[in-house]
DNA sequence: GACAACCTTTTTTCATTCAATGAAATATGA
DNA sequence: TCATATTTCATTGAATGAAAAAAGGTTGTC
């Protein structure tokens, strides 16, 4: 059970040094005195628990506070270089590596083509070979890599490093983290790669003082990840999220003969593109968007259509999920304003009565390096995860 | 934050009770030696925590286990009598009040009209009344009775006690849990009635064993209770499992002239009544079924467009959650059959690939009582709550 | 059949350990 | 000297785990 476990006295040290790292975290630079506060520690505790830290190098001494009548508060903060993480995000087409340090500021960058053709064993190669290079470039030694992470579309379980399905690939309940694992002789977690870039959000980005949070990305497809109690939302087997799939809209013909598409069929990138079509070429969406710059009605129209249902697509999350926080990502948000503006009217429009109010929506774009940053993320997660939290992964 | 708390030894103690006396209650009974090993405890924290629970009365020693070759386990169960937790669902037209043990099990029962045109202060009054005339009844001392549970619809701000939003009543912003506890003088604790079933359900159903679920309860509206991490989740303001509002369909005329309309304006019991109106009289769902079973094709048609769009509605936040139990409940399971077979169908259709495969689905009827003891089980699930839950809920 | 010695298992007891606590001491800088 | 921040340290108390005690059946003896 997730908040029936048994504790002890090694519990309360981790969570308490757990909580600390995580609030200096949080807060970037603060004094003891501070963390006192925050935490509702005892002063001696703190005193004991930041010695600790910094004996092990999870955190630095780096100044001193203003003057306020007596003695100077000692400032510490988190040493970002205590550890790196490796980010892989692999694509259809190729695969993008960032070392980052564990505040999430991305190092070393790499790209590499991929061939989706290549069966799991010989991608596991390459994903290493490009690990490998990564390395290099950086000169960081890898044994201070705390472990890589991998983000790739799909129904992850996480929590068994395994792909349950790849759409991209075909694979099915391929254990990737153990494979590549056997390779690097280093933890390797994986996940869905909206949940990637969600625990950075949660780590590093709008989400870092939010409790219950989604973000939302658009692209190829319609991703969804999803923030519960501060806690990335998995579902029972990896499958949360697939916002892509749900179904909306009545439209003849459709796939099945049922009347009813799903949000990506009808919304997302390549929809975008197939709509623009019947009215004149366009190979992808920047070029419906250029139309758009042009004033043509059609591109407006279509862009338009694809937010309005993404919108109520994502109305229908938030009467279920009622979050404070929706951070709109992904590489459609290239589209701007033709996209965004009547996704977010139709946010309005549908979402029930008072719900509104609470929820803010933030636009985020995204690019490759972000979503390797996101891959990244996945590793610093598990450093900072709170004891309680691991123990009741393995319950 | 939900899961960084402070730890100090009065958490572990606390961490330690809750765990004993919650696997105490999923197991019904069982021995020292047994909370021992489910625990993960040490015999001496077991023997120690189990002794002062017997001296608080939380739980009796109901005699001894079977001879395993030595000393026969001494066998220990809930003293389901330590308490009594009073259940209050409030309709439009009625409130029905219970009392039951911590077991859950109703005790005394009570059904009183309310006139949704009294004012607020009003039906606090009534509400008093009615708890006044079942506890009369049942001869329970009240000091014994831990607290008072209310379940309404509309969106309810749980933690504060405040109705955000009453449908029936029109109230916003009711602090209706203060009210009552003024006039009472014990502890009162709202929800959303959806959620209180929920909570039934997790502490006593067929949630039991399960992490992650949805009871979703279909009758005047379409209503959604989500457990996460065995844990109710209610939002960021109560908001949470607003399904019925979800929008879903194109359809014309739509309100608001938009070619959607919300699953409960489509397919709660009232849009199947009034779909059948289209064709002949019907004055309730009942008379909907009652043709249904006289072989009418257009009720039978009626109630299976009804099942299909739950259906779709409820397969699109399964995509969402990917749970591993879904719950269907309410009144409007009394269509049997010919609702709940369409819907299940499209459960089955439009859940994404192997998610389905996850998912356990079971039928639960719900009558007035089981309302009111889900109001009841709001008390219960206060007394059980996990100090880790406690501690995070008040930072 | 009565009774003691023995065996197995369960439960309790108790010395030990160690993290938080909070008060007191120390450090720091104006 | 003063105000504030930080460290030190005796105290507390919950879990731990080993040892003791309890409970109840079995076996052996007379």
């Amino acid at each position: 059970m997730s908040t029936l476990i048994r504790g002890n006295r090694d519990l309360i040290k981790e969570m308490n040094r757990s909580l600390l790292l995580n609030i200096i975290r949080r807060e970037g630079q603060l004094s003891r005195k501070q963390l006192t506060e925050i935490s509702g520690l005892s002063v001696g505790a703190v005193s004991g628990i930041v010695a600790e830290l910094l004996t092990n190098q999870w955190i630095v001494e780096i100044g001193e506070g203003d003057f306020t009548g007596g003695r100077r508060q000692t400032i510490i903060r988190l040493n970002s270089r205590v550890g790196y993480a490796i980010g892989l995000k692999l694509m259809e087409d190729r695969a993008v590596a960032a070392i980052t340090d564990f505040e999430s500021k991305i190092l070393e960058y790499c790209e590499k083509p991929i061939s989706s053709t290549a069966n799991p064993q010989q991608i596991v190669d390459e994903l290493a070979l490009i690990i490998q290079t990564t390395l290099d470039d950086s000169e960081i030694e890898f044994n201070k890599v705390f472990g890589i992470g991998i983000g790739l579309a799909g129904v992850i379980r996480s929590k068994e490093g395994v792909v349950r399905y790849s759409p991209f690939f075909g694979w099915r309940e391929l254990p990737l983290a153990r494979m590549l694992e056997e390779k690097l002789h280093r933890p390797v977690w994986i996940d869905n790669d909206v949940n990637t870039l969600t625990l950075t959000e949660l780590l590093f980005g709008a989400g870092t003082h939010h409790t219950n949070f989604l973000v939302i990305t658009i692209g190829r497809g319609v991703g969804l990840g999803v923030v519960i109690n501060n806690q990335l939302y998995q579902g029972i087997n990896g499958g949360a999220g697939e916002i892509g799939h749900t179904v909306l809209y009545q439209k003849t013909p459709a796939p099945r003969g049922s009347g009813y598409q799903t949000l990506e069929d009808l919304a997302a990138d390549p929809a975008v593109v197939a709509n623009m079509m019947a009215y004149q070429p366009a190979r992808n969406l920047g070029d419906v968007v250029t139309l758009a710059d042009a004033r043509d009605r059609n591109a407006i129209q279509v862009l338009a259509e694809s937010g309005e249902r993404i919108g109520v697509g994502l109305a229908n999350v938030i009467n279920i999920l009622n979050p404070e926080l929706v951070i709109i990502s992904g590489e459609g948000t290239l589209a701007g304003d033709y996209r965004l503006k009547p996704m977010i009217a139709a946010i309005q429009r549908y979402v029930f009565d008072g719900l509104m109010d609470d929820v803010q929506i933030i636009i985020k774009p995204t690019d490759d390096k972000a979503w390797a940053r996101g891959a990244a993320s996945l590793v610093i997660s598990k450093v900072f995860e709170s004891p309680i939290v691991a123990a009741s992964v393995n319950s």
